[in-house]
DNA sequence: TATTGACCTTCCATTGACTGGAAGCCTTAC
DNA sequence: GTAAGGCTTCCAGTCAATGGAAGGTCAATA
């Protein structure tokens, strides 16, 4: 299969597809032309990565799912301590975005909004040494 | 005043501070000898950068929020309708992530984590070609 | 048969926001 | 005088792609 009707069916920009293939998560042969020619394992094989990468884990975690993936005798144990360690890394993420939040949402709430220049977002934001 | 102890006033790696210097974001005058030389006003600079930064402004917003800050007749509306645009994008990232840990999450609470190698997250990554 | 137009190829550059490291001056303390 | 530490520039690398140029290939149509 070529690559245009693979990234219809992973839902991967080609480019992308190019991309895993330059960094070796991925291996298709060539046809006769030179066009890559993608087998189903192939196909399979991105379409797992697209859904980890959307999963939120990066190309290395990706990498070591894959390999967990095809390892029949992994422990089921190994694959659920990352996804456990993702989880708290979003969590922290979310956290921290939270806070971002709350600062900002205070910040705006005591700004007027007008078309006078006072605003105390860029005040609080210039700190100390701006007064 | 040095790199250096702008660095620690700032908590800027020095690195960076030259880095927003590349950047056209500061403009420090030079010593004599060839060093950097930081005036109150750069430092000022500088902090109000790593303010804007710690909110979430990416770089190019922050360059916008400090010709706000300099321009004394600026509508404070301006200010404020960033903050508003930034908080709502936190909010779109923070719901993203917690629909991402909310799918990690039932994926680890149905997997055994155990020695076995039996794993529906592994199951769900792979997908119906891996069933 | 010629020629479009859609596809494919490679290679190189760019993004954002830094960070790391090498090679080489400058300054300060002992 | 010499050693440590700070400063300089420049180049390369990070992550995960993405954009674009120059050119080869294929399928359908005029």
């Amino acid at each position: 299969m070529n690559i245009g009707d693979v990234a219809d069916k992973t839902s991967l920009p080609a480019k992308t597809i190019r991309y895993y293939e330059d960094i070796k998560l991925v291996k298709p042969s060539r046809a006769a032309n030179g066009y890559r020619d993608y087998a189903d394992a192939d196909i399979h094989r991105l379409a797992f990565i697209q859904r980890s990468r959307s999963l939120g884990f990066t190309i290395e975690e990706c990498r070591l799912l894959l390999s967990l993936y095809e390892d029949k005798d992994r422990a089921s144990a190994d694959v659920k301590t990352l996804a456990l360690e993702k989880i708290e890394e979003i969590d922290r993420k979310v956290k921290e975005l939270q806070s971002l939040k709350s600062t900002l949402k205070s910040l705006a709430d005591h700004c007027h909004g007008d078309d006078r220049p006072e605003c105390p977002i860029i005040d609080d934001i210039a700190g100390e040494l701006g007064r």
